[in-house]
DNA sequence: GACAAATACGAACGTTCGTTCTATTTTGGT
DNA sequence: ACCAAAATAGAACGAACGTTCGTATTTGTC
């Protein structure tokens, strides 16, 4: 990895949490190359423009959650265990990002604001639920779940609870919300099963 | 009401709808006094600060939440159809603003901002939370509800559920959306009846 | 209708933002 | 060791921001 290379990655790692924290437009360039230690025509140099830092940093955050998140679920069987796995990479995940899953955040702020960074968000969050859909789908399959659920209805209920985890992490800092979690995803598995 | 109070009126309530889709900190004071037919300098006469801004229309919002969520489901007969009158009222109010329901997108965007602004929406969100806990025990005395059930697990379940019925009605837009929250909420009551 | 108070305006301030430009340093291949 | 290329720095820009200030306009009261 040449040193450009190297530079960049930092910035995306480092930018990808203050701007979990603080919101995408809120991460300035300036600030940014503050906290790396460079200048920031520097840092500027490696994107173009401050909209490319915000997709690079989703893009590089994408990547992250495809390969710390879905693909090690994948690796699970399918059915109940592959939908525990997933929960729990989701949350670890998250955990492991000052202010939370990023595309939560970031597609609040951005959902009314029409351009590329919005525009790459909501195919990220399609995919996303997608993936939530074909998981149920596996359940089906494997017998865990039965074969008259609404695999749509799933998605909606699972991401719901994992909203309201990140919600409660973020602003209530309840305490219990761990347990809330487990206990609202064993009823709903129940309610599939 | 004199002329002020009316200005100031058409202030926040110009002002709240925009914040609730490009968030508090995008509402510029020169932008809202532009679409309010004013000068900045007019405008800002009414607050003494941003910040001031910000927190009145957040208290603008809670009053007209209490007044048109809250306290119309506590005329309703406790049980049940308390609480789905206040689901319902919750999404009717949300669907008043552009940008759906403020406090889910303010609270995302200041959880991480120490400052006055998060203190009221911490408070405020406590609030609702609660609120949220004492219609499930209001749902108990009324024997809708067993009597063994987790008050505030309950809380956690329909706001999860109300946070998703907004998350996919603000990004992915889903046509289907209002029909999942219908069918969520069936089932969280049919848990806890 | 006069007059004090309330309300609004316009211009300007200092700061910060994203961005551009030129110069300098550092890197890696020969 | 040399040299083109890559990477970084520093200074400066125009625009937009929140805020201040002095002045003009409008309001309600006597």
């Amino acid at each position: 990895m040449t040193r450009g290379e190297d530079t960049k990655l930092a910035i995306l790692e480092t930018g990808l949490d203050a701007a979990s924290q603080l919101g995408l437009e809120s991460v300035t360039i300036g600030s940014l190359a503050g906290s790396i230690g460079m200048s920031k025509s520097g840092l500027f140099a490696h994107f173009q423009s401050k909209e490319n830092l915000q997709i690079e940093i989703l893009k590089f955050a994408a990547q992250d959650f495809n390969e710390n998140v879905v693909i090690p679920a994948l690796r699970t069987r399918g059915g109940i265990p592959r939908i525990q796995a997933l929960v729990r990479n989701w949350i670890d995940w998250s955990a492991g990002l000052s202010g939370g899953c990023i595309f939560v955040s970031a597609s609040t702020e951005f959902s009314d604001r029409p351009g590329k960074v919005r525009d790459f968000l909501l195919h990220q969050q399609q995919q996303w639920v997608d993936c939530l859909r074909r998981i149920a789908a596996s359940a089906v399959e494997a017998g865990d779940f039965r074969q008259d659920i609404d695999c749509d209805q799933f998605a909606f209920d699972l991401y719901s609870l994992l909203l309201g985890f990140h919600y409660y992490q973020k602003l209530l800092r309840d305490s219990e919300t761990m347990l809330r979690q487990q206990a609202a995803l064993e009823k709903l598995l129940a309610d599939y099963r």
